[in-house]
Formats: structure tokens, sequence, C-alpha cells
DNA sequence: AATAATTATAACCTTTTGGTAAGTACTATA
DNA sequence: TATAGTACTTACCAAAAGGTTATAATTATT
């Protein structure tokens, strides 16, 4: 009998965590799907709220979301212009994600 | 009445999200942390399990973990070498945004 | 003697990622 | 006429992250 009762396959191309991370990895992208959250928000709510983040950063990340199919965005063809952002149905499933690394960070981080 | 009834507050130095990416982020961490899991591992298994990663990052992100007490190290002094990883009480705690994560990779990706 | 096994470490280089600063377009307002 | 507001875009540069290769130490095995 082994040791480990519990036995992980090897993280290679297969591993779903790997997977997820090819998406959501990098600086800003999860914090970005916090902030959307539920809500509908605008380009310049969201830079406002997600301190720090460069424009280029934001618009570069939310276009990635939009292609992924994490984000929607509605374009509204006024001026000034008018943007809205939010999660798509995909999207959504990210947040059990966020709401993880959030009570993990409130628990035993700040 | 606003429209946003679920408003987050602003994500700054204070957000419990950004508190655990900096800690968590990075390319090889949350997949090490999968690894591990709760099972003792020794850093040859390791190596082979997180399929890619490089002798380097390997030892570095185990340093670090280390370090921030998410895992625990045990070096049985024998030649030749045998060291053996395992989280810790906080690192146990990062499991639900692992699974989280792999479940989402699991459902939508792979 | 030489090789394999194990857990590292160090120097160097490349790639990726992210930041800065400036500019665009259009209208309303001062 | 100048400025502000909004949502971007582009070019350039700096920093962070990660990869490669070589090396170490010690013993058992061939």
């Amino acid at each position: 009998m082994e040791k480990n009762l519990k036995i992980n396959p090897a993280c290679d191309e297969r591993c779903p965590v790997r997977a997820s991370l090819s998406l959501l990895s990098g600086k800003w992208t999860l914090m970005i799907l916090f902030q959307i959250n539920e809500n509908t928000v605008r380009y310049g709510e969201l830079k406002r709220a997600v301190t720090g983040i460069s424009e280029k950063m934001l618009i570069q990340e939310l276009n990635m979301l939009v292609e992924n199919k994490l984000v929607s965005k509605k374009a509204y063809h006024e001026i000034p212009p008018k943007v809205e952002y939010r999660l798509t149905e995909l999207g959504l499933k990210t947040l059990p994600i966020v709401d993880q690394l959030a009570q993990f960070g409130l628990e035993n981080l700040v």
C-alpha cells in the first residue's frame, strides 16, 4: 500500500490548473474580473477601481478577456464615448476562483 | 436607487485579491501547490510531476513558498540526498483556490 | 575508475510583461 | 478659443520572469 492515498496526475498540458492559469494568470486579470464581478462597469470606472493599472494594460486585458469570451463589451455610439463591460456566462464561472482568492487574502494576509 | 446593488471596494493595496496574487501569481506557484496537495512529496517527484519546469524555477519557487510559510521542508541527511515538501496549515488553505482553478479548467477548457 | 542518483547553486542570456508618455477623435462647456 | 471628458492607440523603454548550461557533493553500483 502506498503512502499517498490521493495521487494527483502529473501537471502536463492537460492539467486543468495549468489550462486555467494560461487564461487567468497575469498581474491584473483576476483583479479586473473581481472588479467587474456581477456588475456592468464602464471603462473609466474600472480604471479608477483597479488602482495603479495603466490604460495600456487595462484595455489590453479587456480585449484579451473579450476575445476569450470571459467579458462582453457594449459600446454606445455617443460623444463622449461610453463603453460597458460585463462578465459573460463563462466569465461568471471564474468568480468562485476570485472569491477564494479574496477569502484567502482576507483571512491570512490583509 | 443605484443599478449596482453589490458595490466592490476599489482594488488598492488592501484588496485581498491583490494580496493573494502577490503571493501566488507566477507561472508555476499554484501548480506546485496543486501537486503537493495533501501529500508529502520529494523534490524529484515534483520535478517529474510538474512537466516542463526547470530545476532553477522549481527550487526558486519552493524556497519562496517555504519562506512564506506555505510549504515546509524536511531534509534527511542521507546520501543521496532526500528532501520532502508538504503544505503547512497555511498552505493547505490555498487548496480551495487551486480546486476552483482545477474545476474551472475541467469544466470549460480541457 | 567511471557512472548514476539526488538535491541543489550560479552565471548568463532571452523572452515576456508591464510602464511611460504622447497622441487621436469628437463634442460640450467655459 | 481653450479646456475637459471619454475611450482608446502607438512607440519606445525598463523590469521582471523564466530558461539553459555547467557545476557541486557524496555514496553505491558497475
